[in-house]
DNA sequence: GGCATTACATACGCCGCGTATGTCGACCAT
DNA sequence: ATGGTCGACATACGCGGCGTATGTAATGCC
């Protein structure tokens, strides 16, 4: 057992081990996609800059969109974790729903998660919301919301209809803020003004 | 004068005219990035198509971007007198806000919106944001905005982030009604949390 | 009526993807 | 220990697509 085992029982250790290349040709996959675009990435030289040919990519992955579907899926992994404790943190129900999306916006400041999130992933995989990660991001927000109805802290309205304009809102305002010369500055105004739209769904303010 | 005269004074009555033969090719573009979206669409079918060859393509946009910069331009051009007219038949500043962005989301049960102007052209051309089309229905937004805050109708937000906030949400749930399998039934539902979102801005409701 | 310009067509080279085929090591049963 | 199978790649090939360089007919200008 030198160079680790994998789960199911397969034979590996050949230079690395094949769960390592995979994890690595993942890793390069991201700075490629994200420094380059999904289509100006050559494949040639990415499975070269980790010591590989085209042949292990396609083995591994099926084919380029494959690859990309595997970024998209390790990114998207980070980024629920990371809106979970921000909602997690919060004081209360309310607080948790603002503050995860607050937390969505600043993650868009993040170059690989507006190129390779936001632009190439919906072009070349199709709608965001049929993609699991995505999808188990809005049931958490439909959660918030239902939790949120039945305490009587917002509207009746319909919640999985609100859960996606909330995501889309703090989207949109990621992508500004994303675009924008001074990021940093233009940060607070799109909080602000997320936390102001968001209030449309109280019962009082 | 037999087939019409250009504006600046070049020559042309080739077969059919230089900017009949522009024309064309906007609009077999308009369908062939519609149907197999912009990477999948060949120019030189697409040349062929209309009795053209490549070369005609690159004499008159550059490149295959140029191409879907022009025909992005058409369709923008086309959802902003939409737009428009949904304001300006609006009883009030406030219900035209409103129109306004249930006419965006309406928009996007149209295709050729769907793929060419939220999906492809984001990741092609960059954020939408830049485009001159875009830009002018955000400046229309944002006077709509400005005013409303003027007259007292809405709380003193920060216009240009509520303007485009509030044009994120829209084209969120525009992409939602899109990709479900029934959007008929999902676009009132759009509509309506769409509606109470928006009330979020107002003083009082 | 020469001359430059427009508006294309034609020909060429390059790169990138996907696939088919080969190879080498590891396990497995006997 | 050994023949066979399988996994994990490398290698070789063909195809299509883009961009560009070059050629050419029609047109406007003077």
């Amino acid at each position: 057992m030198s160079t680790a085992r994998a789960s199911g029982g397969g034979g590996e250790t050949r230079t690395a081990g094949a769960a390592a290349n995979r994890a690595r040709l993942i890793t390069a996959a991201r700075a490629a996609f994200a420094e380059q675009g999904y289509v100006a990435a050559s494949m040639d030289e990415l499975t070269a800059s980790v010591g590989l040919t085209r042949g292990a990519l396609y083995h591994g992955f099926g084919d380029k969109k494959g690859l990309l579907a595997a970024v998209i899926d390790q990114i998207d992994g980070e980024m629920s974790a990371k809106l979970a404790r921000a909602r997690e943190a919060a004081p209360d129900p309310w607080a948790g729903l603002i503050e995860e999306g607050v937390a969505y916006i600043r993650m868009a400041l993040d170059p690989e998660v507006q190129r390779i999130m936001l632009l190439d992933g919906p072009a070349v995989l199709g709608d965001p919301s049929t993609w699991p990660g995505e999808q188990a991001c809005l049931d958490l927000t439909i959660q918030s919301l239902a939790r949120l109805r039945d305490d009587g802290v917002i509207r009746p309205v319909d919640i999985e209809a609100a859960a996606r304009l909330f995501n889309g809102a703090a989207l949109n305002a990621a992508l500004w803020v994303a675009a924008a010369q001074d990021p940093g500055a233009v940060l607070h105004r799109a909080i602000e003004a997320f936390r102001t739209l968001a209030e449309g769904l109280l019962v009082s303010r």
